[in-house]
DNA sequence: AATGAATGAGGATTCATTCAT
DNA sequence: GATGAATGAATCCTCATTCAT
């Protein structure tokens, strides 16, 4: 039965299900055994791959970060105009990869955790300096104090990820940031 | 050493303790036995009180709630004008009373347990409609959308608290959010 | 509240209480405080009382045994002729007043608990001793082997009791053990 | 160490335990860690394969009412008239296989668990049904009244149990049964 | 590669019992 | 006499992790 090459349909199989489990059962009851028979595998074998639970959930946090990454880049290439590169930098944050319900369950988490000093921090600080960063970027031709109207963009994104991840959250958030942006800038 | 009439000292030890517990050491690693010895007793008399760790962190989120809301009301009670309603509302947001690293840790917890269905949830959804009601009631006379300034709002300020709870906000998070109504309402 | 000259009525109460609560609850989840909540009181008071759960229980076997043996000599003494004797222990055995759902649970569970050394097994086996000597003597005048047809009337008393304590038994159970009597006799 | 496989040989060693450490202990005191040492392993692992106490002490009584099922039916298919079966039925009560110490220990055990609802009760009016029904299949081209004797005889075998299960029982309780139904059908 | 077997280290919870009042 | 307060010790159970196969 064991084919080689398998290792990275295992490990993705294994992050997915990660991803699922945390939005499935709360992160408090997330455990090897419930990952790995989601993933269709022993909890032996989910160990072989990623030698801890800690590591196994830091690459389902990686994995989250790496598709809003590659969002946003695909996005900002095809920007031209600063008013683009806004709108794509918000476009990537609720576009449907990365705002599905498994998915913001999963960033919630992520900030809960981030509390506690080690990787999860470490990672998630990165994704604000990089946000706020190309969010400073793309509003410095726009207008003269663009961080601070980076940070509070930055902070309504966060907030409606927090309510999308409770539900009634509203149904075009993008749209809502988007407001918020012309008129910032009017 | 037992004195009688103890029950409301203790309730309230633990429940501070709680939510120090929370921020301290993450929601994921919260033991009874912690959160007992933080309070200066042993985790027997713990359950004695509580009757379980669930109804024990239930408590420390009432508490969190209750003391939200007594400062909105207490600032709503001396808000005058429909603006004043607003920034009353705004400012209990971020008082100090709740805007502490330990109150704030507890917010994000109580988000990502509110993922699960439960008790926690309820109450977390009963807040945001009790929020959202506040704004609302009180842009009315203000402008023609309300709904949807308010829901504008009720995310910057969720937004601020998640990036509060990991440190780096902004140093003066309500001053960001009169900014934003203040455009809205231009 | 307190006052003077309880301690008799206490005793009983809990002794009583604890009857019930082997029965309600059975042995295995009989705590002190369940007892002592079904009696009226703190569990504090039934420690005072009785100094430790085991002597509570073991009074409250001493009880139902005290009430057999009274039930037993009671009739012995009505009793003129040998049959008359012989009629008389299966009464009591039989009689409303041990033969009460709770006390034939009690007394279930004594001889569960009697397999290990200690009061309860020395209470028994005296009790035993006591019915196959009232027996015996009741015999001699009936029958040349005496011994064995005691050892068969107890045997079946006892066989009744548990069938009565699980439901199901027949509906005389006195009837059965008298027949059996005749028989032997005949 | 671990070998492959383990499943049943654990399982059979667990209730082989269990059955003794009611025996030992009482059935109040047996605590799953008791049994695993006795049975040479881990509580933990005595409840990866039986998943809880509960489940494990009803695998041994399932046990027990197995090894008695099995040597009923074996006598049984060996017996050709109906005084031969109703030797089988009472020879099979007292088979060294089900009268050894420990057995009718948990037998005892089983009793006084049964006052509660619950599998055990079930199972236990279970044996008492296929009991009845067996002696009264055996009795009924011997007498007129087969229910009645089933029922007498069926007691005076579990009182004979119950005595055992405390030690100074008659030498030969068999003999005893025997002697009953003769002089019944005489 | 893959897994069943196995366990040590906890974690929530219960309870008999003690003590000051 | 009576009780609320308090706890140490134990119990069941879970889980991440290791290991032989």
């Amino acid at each position: 039965m064991p084919r080689t090459g398998m290792e990275p349909q295992r490990r993705n199989a294994l992050v997915r299900a990660a991803i699922a489990e945390i939005a499935a059962t709360g992160a408090a009851d997330v455990t090897v055994a419930r990952i790995a028979r989601r993933a269709g595998m022993s909890p032996a074998l989910a160990h072989h791959y990623f030698g801890s639970k800690d590591r196994m959930l830091l690459a389902a946090m990686r994995h989250v970060l790496s598709v809003y990454g590659a969002e946003v880049r695909a996005r900002l290439t095809a920007a031209r105009t600063p008013r683009e590169r806004l709108d794509a930098i918000v476009a990537a944050s609720f576009a449907s990869s990365n705002f599905e319900d498994d998915v913001v369950a999963a960033w919630l988490n992520f900030y809960a955790q981030a509390r506690q000093p080690g990787e999860t921090r470490r990672l998630l600080r990165l994704y604000h300096k990089r946000l706020r960063s190309n969010l400073v970027h793309a509003l410095r031709p726009l207008t003269d104090r663009p961080e601070a109207l980076a940070e509070s963009i930055a902070a309504l994104i966060d907030g409606l990820y927090v309510r999308a991840a409770l539900g009634g959250g509203p149904t075009d958030p993008a749209a809502l940031v988007r407001d918020h942006i012309e008129r910032a800038l009017a």
